[in-house]
DNA sequence: AGCCTTTGACCAGCG
DNA sequence: TCGCTGGTCAAAGGC
């Protein structure tokens, strides 16, 4: 089984879903927002038999509330040793469209 | 008692 | 119309 290890990068997320994507060959995690009435979901990429590939965090729609709650600051703009893990593994919005 | 995470089944879109 | 694939909910266990 795969270890939980979501990187934190300053919201809250809830797992509610995982499956094997075949056409990438990876697993697919998917998150919600703890926040209320926010529609903001996360999901997370990772090889099932490859540690060393980097991971994949794609982004889907944007938080109501448009600010991390106090108890994880995003530090505002990159700097935070939060979501350090990966950045350029990072989507917002609709997706890579294109150019990956 | 509540929260969270893990897993199986159902539904929807395309060819 | 059926089958494949991807996305989501629902039931149970530990702290």
């Amino acid at each position: 089984s795969q270890l939980m290890v979501v990187p934190e990068d300053g919201y809250e997320w809830k797992k509610y879903g995982q499956k094997f994507i075949k056409n990438i060959q990876k697993i697919r995690s998917y998150f919600r927002c703890r926040h209320r009435l926010c529609g903001a979901k996360k999901k997370v990429e990772w090889h099932p038999r490859d540690p060393s590939a980097a991971l994949r965090v794609v982004y889907d729609g944007a938080h109501q509330h448009g600010a991390a709650p106090p108890a994880a600051p995003e530090q505002g703009g990159g700097g935070g040793a939060s979501n350090r893990y990966e950045l350029g593994a990072q989507y917002f919005g609709a997706g890579p469209a294109g150019s990956g």
